[in-house]
RNA sequence: GGCUGGGUGGCAGAGUGGUCAUGCAGCGGCCUGCAAAGCCGUGGACGCCGGUUCGAUUCCGACCCCAGCCUCCA
């Protein structure tokens, strides 16, 4: 099956086909770094690394850029705070944005620009826009004029009399038209400036995007991608831009936008207090977990984080883990194909929970056979599924032994196995049992199997505290 | 108010014009010294009201409800 994606500049599922099959173009937006990531930033860099990773599956060579914003006012007010300059807070939160997705299984993208050594290209493209009449100067500040682009408005189904009315922000005066939008503003010392035609400034967040996107993918990539948030006005701003900077030329010609992490059915965000920082889920839950919970659901729709949510999705990859583990001694078919049900889930437009449907009742399969040339074929489906969706990449003792905020000291558990499995021996079942529960006091949970017993972490009961 | 996208069994979450989603939880059985894991079996659902149809959870219309955007935001 081809791989189709919902394109929301039509709100409908398409056909994909790349510009340039050789050379496939995937951009995403990344973080401004002035804050560790929450749940929420974690969800869109899973999403945009399984997109990567199924076109990877089909196209030979994918370039997938997702930009550090790392010049932003949030940033200065950050800096201003700790009386540091920008660059030691973009540097800390860059590094713990990269700790933070790697935790995830998110593979870092192919490139990774920077705003901040964009600038030229920035002004160059401001540039053109001023020339082709898009843009203007007003008192130090340089203005996207939204009505010499009539196409504003598509991505996000809204008309310029919509959005004129809707205004609810003071319409700066030196604006021409109330939405117009700020591509270049002026800074004085200690704010980050660079020198410009239009004098000390900084960009505007929106340019940003646009530049890098041209100076990496070139003027026209396949597919775009960001927080559903993102649509209006970021992305209707950055087609404006672009298109206009390339006398017309499509910017981009898919557009997938994901949807957000709810917490009690409702966004998150500072006001309500309700944000979930990864770090912190983390230090309860392994992060294959939680990529797990965070691709249980249709990446478009929203999701409603809970510990339930990141538990059963640990569950569901014990289980998973559990197969693996007893096929330990099966080589996995070398061709590591994914299964066709499979293939077909994820390129229906990413539909991940229909392909761990698929991965699961290869589990049940794999379960309830012996045949090791079934179990070769199982493995390797079951192995190129989960690197699709990364996740199973780890060998299923490391999973078992490993806990957040666990140590587990092997060779006592394993003594203490040995010698209940002596008193076993020995018909002497108490004296087991007492084994047992001292295991289970050290968060230890064994298995008595045909080949030995196994054993495994044991999850702490879920707790609703976010 | 405008623009998106939703409302499916105890929970999470797919999908379909008329036979199974899947997982977790529950129940029964097998296995086990007992458990656990695993396997087999099992109940239970499509917001509300109309319409189209031989037949609608699935298509159409109205209504109710929910989330997001319209202001920095993944």
């Amino acid at each position: 099956m081809a791989l189709h994606l919902h394109n929301s500049l039509t709100r409908q599922k398409e056909l994909f086909t790349p510009l340039d099959a050789g050379r496939v173009t995937l951009y995403a937006c990344g973080p401004t770094v002035y804050n560790p990531p929450h749940i929420g930033n974690a969800r869109a860099a899973v999403v945009y690394d399984l997109l990567y990773r199924v076109l990877c599956r089909h196209y030979p060579n994918v370039v997938y850029a997702r930009n550090i914003t790392d010049v932003d006012d949030k940033i200065n007010l950050a800096a201003q705070k700790e009386g540091v300059p920008i660059g030691v807070i973009t540097d800390r939160y860059t590094a713990v944005y990269h700790r933070d997705t790697a935790a995830l299984g998110v593979m870092p993208p192919v490139i990774e620009p920077r705003a901040t050594e964009h600038i030229p290209q920035m002004i160059v493209m401001i540039e053109k826009l001023i020339a082709a009449g898009n843009a203007y100067v007003a008192e130090g500040h340089v203005l996207f004029n939204v009505p010499s682009y009539p196409a504003y408005g598509r991505l996000s189904g809204r008309s310029l009399d919509e959005m004129i009315a809707g205004a609810r922000v003071d319409v700066a005066p030196y604006k021409r038209d109330p939405a117009d939008f700020v591509l270049w503003k002026p800074s004085e010392a200690p704010l980050p400036g660079w020198d410009s035609p239009w004098g000390r400034g900084r960009p505007g967040w929106h340019i940003e995007c646009s530049a890098m996107s041209e100076q990496h993918l070139g003027r026209t990539i396949d597919i775009h991608g960001g927080g559903n948030d993102l649509k209006f006005p970021h992305h209707e701003n950055e087609i404006a831009q672009s298109t206009c900077a390339h006398g017309g030329e499509v910017f981009a010609r898919y557009w997938v936008h994901n949807g957000f992490v709810e917490i009690d059915q409702q966004k998150m965000s500072k006001s309500l207090g309700n944000v979930l920082l990864v770090q912190n889920i983390l230090e309860r839950h392994p992060g294959e977990a939680v990529r797990m919970a965070l691709i249980k659901g249709r990446y478009r729709e929203p999701i409603s984080w809970s510990e339930a949510l990141v538990s059963e999705a640990k569950t569901q990859l014990d289980r998973m883990y559990g197969v693996l583990r007893r096929m330990e001694a099966v080589s996995a078919d070398e061709q590591g194909l994914v299964h066709p049900d499979f293939a077909a889930a994820m390129d229906d437009d990413l539909n991940s929970p229909m392909a761990i449907a698929v991965l699961m009742e290869l589990v049940t399969k794999a379960n309830s056979t012996s045949d090791d040339a079934s179990l070769a074929t199982l493995k390797g489906q079951l192995l190129a599924g989960g690197r699709e969706l990364g996740i199973l990449q780890q060998s299923p003792g490391e999973w078992f032994s490993s806990a957040p905020n666990q140590t587990v000291d092997v060779e006592k558990v394993e003594a203490l196995i040995a010698a209940r499995n002596d008193a076993r021996r020995n018909k002497d079942f108490a004296g087991a049992d007492r084994v047992r529960d001292e295991l289970t006091a050290l968060g230890i949970r064994i298995e008595d199997g045909a080949g030995g017993t196994t054993w495994r972490t044991q999850q702490t009961p879920a707790k609703e505290t976010l």
